[in-house]
DNA sequence: ATACCGACTTAGAATATGGTAA
DNA sequence: TTACCATATTCTAAGTCGGTAT
C-alpha cells in the first residue's frame, strides 16, 4: 500500500514541481512492483472477501463489495438497528462494573467458570510491575532521605536492567484473556483514578552545550568578501553550514525561512551586509565541522567514557521504588527545523533551550533537581497525574515536549501491555463490529454509512484515523477520516475487475472524482462510536489489533517445522514484513544498499567455490579411501566430509540473508516490531522452535519487552 | 459543539558503535 | 591498525486521543 508515500504533496499549486515529485513517486512505485513480482502471493488489486481483515498488503487498488455503486459507497439503501448489539453491549458492562464493586467477597460466592483464572490473573497483575517485598517497602520510602547517590530515595530501588524477576509474571497459565478492566481494578487499587506515581525524584535535564565561536581561521564570505561574525549570527550560520551537504538547503522554503529568522539574530550593520542568502559561502564553516567530527571519531573513547558519566548522573530516576532509565533526559540542541515532506515551517530557527524555558516535575517530598548557577527553572511542579520528568515549550510549532521514562521503565511496560491486552479484546468481538460496519454501509443516515466506511479502511487498509490539522503549520498530509477527494478515485471497472477504489494521495494519471467523498469528517464522532462498540476501543486499535494477529498468522504459515534457524529467522523477518507491508513502514531504501548487495553476492560466489573446492577434495579422498582401505584414509574422509557439510551450511545462510535483505529493501522492520506486535507471540515462537531470542530482539528490544519475555510461554496465543 | 491543548505513542532519519575484512 | 559496514541507538518530528476552554 502506498497511501503514505503520497501523503506529501497533493496541493497542485506548482505544476512543475508536482510533476517532478509524481515522477519519482511512479518510479517508485514501479521498483515495488517488480519487487511484488517476486512474491505471487501480492497482488497489487487486492479483492475484498466479504468478512475478512486484511488480505494483501501491497495494494494501491482495493475492490469494494458488489452492492456498493461507483456513486458513493453510501448509495446502499436499507435500514439498520444498533439497538440489540448495544443492549447487549451495555447489560454486559454493568455486569463487569458490578463484579468490580464487590470483588471482593464475590471470590468467595463466584460459581463463575473463569473463576480461577480471575484469581490467577489478579495475582499476576499484582506481580507484574513490582515485586511483593517492594510493595511493602515504598511505605517507608518517603521517610528515608538522602542517599548516597545524592537522592533522597526510598530504600531497596531496584537496578532493574538486569534484574530478570523485575517484571515477575507468573509462570502459569496466561491463556485467559484479560480484559483491561482487570487491569484498571488493579490500577485503581495502586494508584486511584489516574494517579502515574506517588514518589518521583530526578536530576533534571542535561542543556546542550554553550556555543563555542569558531577559530580565527575559519571564514565566513559574503559576496566574496571575508566577513566577521557577530556570535549570535556566526552561530546561526552554523546550523546552516552543518546541513550545506543536505538537500534541505537547496530547498526555497527552507533557505527562505533559514535567512529569515538568521536575520532576526544579526546585528544592524550585518544586516545591512547580509541580504542575500546565495551570496553567503559557508564552505569553510562546512569544511571545519566536517574536520571536528573525523577528530572526533578518533578520540570516541574518552567521548564515551564522558558519556557514560553523563548517563550515570543524569539518565537515571527513582519512580517510586524503582531506580528507571530515563530516554531523553538531554535537552534538544538548538538547530534547524527538519520538518519532514512539504513542510511550510522547514528552516526555521530552533532556538535554545534555557532554564527558564524548563517546567521541572517531581514529587513534594523529593530533591528538587538544582538549575545551572546563575539560573532558575521556569516553575517547579508536584503534577502526579503525568509521567513526565521535565517539559518545556518549544517554538516552531509551539508544543510542549517532555523527558520521560525509557521502555524498559515500569511505567511504559505496563502501558504496552495494556495496550495489546486492549487488541485482543477487539479480536474477540471483531467479527462483530464487521458484520455491523457493513450493516451501516446500508444506513439511510449518510453519518453512519460515511462512519462505516471510514472504520473499513481502517480495518481493512489499516489507515490511521487522521485527525484534522492546522493548515499552513505543517506538511498536508491525511488520514482515513481527512481524506479528500483528490486522494480518491472509485472505478465501477478496472483491470478486469469491477467495483474498484483506488486510493492515489498524488492523483497522478487518475481522473478526479468529483463528488462527496466517504469518510467521516469528524474522528472524535468515530472513536465515540467505536467507544460503544467496545470499551477503550479507539481507531488506532485496529492497527495494533491486525498487526498482531497478521503476524501470528503468517509465523503460522511460513515457519516449517524442519528447517534450520537461519531459515527460521527468514521466515520470522517475512512474517514481520507482512505487518509492516500492511502497516506502510516504508524506508529510503539504504544509500549503500546497492553496494552490500554486491558485496554479500561476492561472499556467496566465494563461498561456492570454496564449498566446489571441498567437495572436490572430499571425492579425491574418497576414491584414496577406496583403494586404501585404511583408518587414516577413512578419517580423512569423515573429515572433508564434515567440512563440505559446514560450508554448505554457511553457504546457505549466506544466500539466506541476501534474500532476507533483498526483500527488505524499503521496508521498516522496526517500527512495527516496537510497537504494533504482542512481543508475546514472538516469545511464543521462540520458545515453540527453539529459536534464541537474542536472535529476534537485540539487548534493548528484549529491556523494553523484558515483561513479555517472562510471562509468554510458547502456547501463548494472542 | 467545536477548537484547542496536553500527554502520550509512533516514526524514519541521523548518528554512534563495534565487529570484521583488508 | 584502519577502513568499512551492518546494526544499534539516538533523536525529535508527527501522529492519536481525550479533556478542557470557548
Amino acid at each position: 500500500m502506498l497511501l503514505f508515500s503520497h501523503l506529501d504533496s497533493h496541493k497542485h499549486k506548482d505544476k512543475h514541481k508536482d510533476r517532478e515529485h509524481r515522477h519519482k513517486e511512479h518510479k517508485k512505485d514501479k521498483e515495488k512492483d517488480r519487487e511484488k513480482s517476486k512474491h505471487s502471493n501480492r497482488s497489487i488489486v487486492v479483492q475484498v472477501p466479504p468478512h475478512s481483515g486484511p488480505s494483501s498488503f501491497r495494494s494501491l487498488v482495493i475492490q469494494i463489495p458488489r452492492h456498493s455503486s461507483r456513486l458513493g459507497l453510501l448509495e446502499i439503501g436499507l435500514n439498520l438497528n444498533h439497538s440489540e448489539h448495544k443492549d447487549s453491549e451495555k447489560k454486559h458492562k454493568e455486569k463487569e462494573k458490578t463484579k468490580h464493586k464487590d470483588g471482593s467477597s464475590e471470590k468467595h460466592k463466584d460459581k463463575h467458570k473463569d473463576r480461577d483464572k480471575e484469581k490467577r490473573k489478579e495475582e499476576k497483575v499484582q506481580n507484574f510491575p513490582v515485586e511483593k517485598e517492594e510493595i511493602k517497602a515504598s511505605g517507608d520510602a518517603k521517610i528515608k532521605k538522602e542517599k548516597e547517590n545524592g537522592f533522597s530515595s526510598p530504600p531497596r530501588i531496584k537496578d532493574e536492567p538486569e534484574d530478570d524477576g523485575y517484571f515477575a509474571p507468573p509462570k502459569e497459565d496466561i491463556k485467559p484473556l484479560k480484559r483491561p478492566r482487570d487491569e484498571d481494578e488493579w490500577e485503581e487499587e495502586r494508584y486511584p483514578e489516574g494517579i502515574k506515581w506517588k514518589f518521583l525524584e530526578h536530576k533534571g535535564p542535561v542543556f546542550a552545550p554553550p556555543y563555542e565561536p569558531l577559530p580565527e581561521n575559519v571564514k565566513f564570505y559574503y559576496d566574496g568578501k571575508v566577513m566577521k561574525l557577530s556570535p549570535k549570527a556566526e552561530e546561526v550560520a552554523t546550523f546552516f553550514a552543518k546541513m550545506l551537504d543536505h538537500e534541505y538547503t537547496t530547498k526555497e522554503i527552507f533557505r527562505k525561512n533559514f535567512f529569515k529568522d538568521w536575520r532576526k539574530e544579526m546585528t544592524n550593520e550585518e544586516k545591512n551586509i547580509i541580504t542575500s542568502l546565495s551570496k553567503c559561502d559557508f564552505t569553510q564553516m562546512s569544511q571545519y565541522f566536517k574536520a571536528q567530527t573525523e577528530a572526533r571519531k578518533q578520540m570516541s573513547k574518552e567521548e564515551k567514557l564522558e558519556n557514560e558519566k553523563l548517563l550515570k548522573e543524569y539518565g537515571f530516576c527513582v519512580m517510586d521504588n524503582h531506580r528507571e532509565r530515563i530516554a531523553n533526559f538531554k535537552i534538544e540542541p538548538p538547530g534547524l527545523f527538519r520538518g519532514r515532506g512539504n513542510h511550510p515551517k522547514m528552516g526555521m530557527l530552533k532556538r535554545r533551550i534555557m532554564p527558564e524555558d524548563i517546567i521541572i516535575n517531581c514529587s513534594k517530598d523529593a530533591k528538587v533537581p538544582s538549575p545551572p548557577p546563575g539560573h532558575k527553572w521556569k516553575e517547579v511542579r508536584h503534577d502526579n497525574k503525568v509521567t513526565w520528568l521535565v517539559s518545556w515549550t518549544e517554538n516552531i510549532q509551539g508544543s510542549i515536549k517532555y523527558i520521560m521514562l525509557n521502555p524498559s521503565s515500569r511505567i511504559k511496560g505496563e502501558k504496552d501491555w495494556q495496550k495489546y491486552e486492549t487488541a485482543r479484546r477487539l479480536k474477540k468481538c471483531v467479527d462483530k463490529i464487521r458484520n455491523q460496519y457493513r450493516e451501516d454501509w446500508k444506513s439511510k443516515e449518510m453519518k453512519v454509512r460515511q462512519r462505516a466506511v471510514a472504520l473499513y479502511f481502517i480495518d481493512k487498509l489499516a489507515l490511521r484515523a487522521g485527525n484534522e490539522k492546522e493548515e499552513g503549520e505543517t506538511a498536508d498530509t491525511v488520514g482515513c477520516c481527512s481524506l479528500r477527494v483528490e486522494h480518491i478515485n472509485l472505478h465501477p471497472e478496472l483491470d478486469g475487475q469491477e467495483y474498484v477504489v483506488e486510493f492515489d494521495f498524488l492523483g497522478k494519471d487518475s481522473i478526479r472524482y468529483y463528488n462527496k467523498v466517504p469518510v467521516e469528517k469528524r474522528t472524535g464522532i468515530l472513536n465515540k462510536h467505536l467507544q460503544d462498540l467496545m470499551e477503550g476501543l479507539t481507531a488506532k486499535v485496529f492497527r495494533t489489533y491486525n498487526a498482531s494477529i497478521t503476524l501470528q498468522q503468517q509465523l503460522k504459515e511460513l515457519t516449517a517445522p524442519d528447517e534450520n534457524i537461519p531459515a527460521k529467522i527468514l521466515s520470522y523477518n517475512r512474517a514481520n514484513r507482512a505487518v509492516a507491508i500492511l502497516c506502510n513502514h516504508q524506508r529510503a531504501p539504504p544509500k549503500t544498499f546497492e553496494k552490500s548487495m554486491m558485496n554479500l553476492q561476492s561472499k556467496i560466489d566465494a563461498k561456492k567455490e570454496q564449498l566446489a573446492d571441498a567437495r572436490r577434495d572430499l571425492k579425491s579422498a574418497k576414491a584414496d579411501a577406496k583403494v586404501l582401505k585404511d583408518a587414516k584414509t577413512k578419517k580423512v574422509v569423515e573429515s572433508k566430509k564434515k567440512a563440505v557439510q559446514r560450508l554448505e551450511e554457511q553457504l546457505m545462510k549466506l544466500e539466506v540473508q541476501a534474500t532476507d535483505r533483498e526483500e527488505n529493501k524499503q521496508i521498516a522492520l522496526g517500527t512495527s516490531k516496537l510497537n504494533y506486535l504482542d512481543p508475546r507471540i514472538t516469545v511464543a515462537w521462540c520458545k515453540k522452535w527453539g529459536v534464541p531470542i537474542e536472535k529476534i530482539y537485540n539487548k534493548t528490544q528484549r529491556e523494553k519487552f523484558a515483561w513479555a519475555i517472562d510471562m509468554a510461554d510458547e502456547d501463548y496465543e494472542f
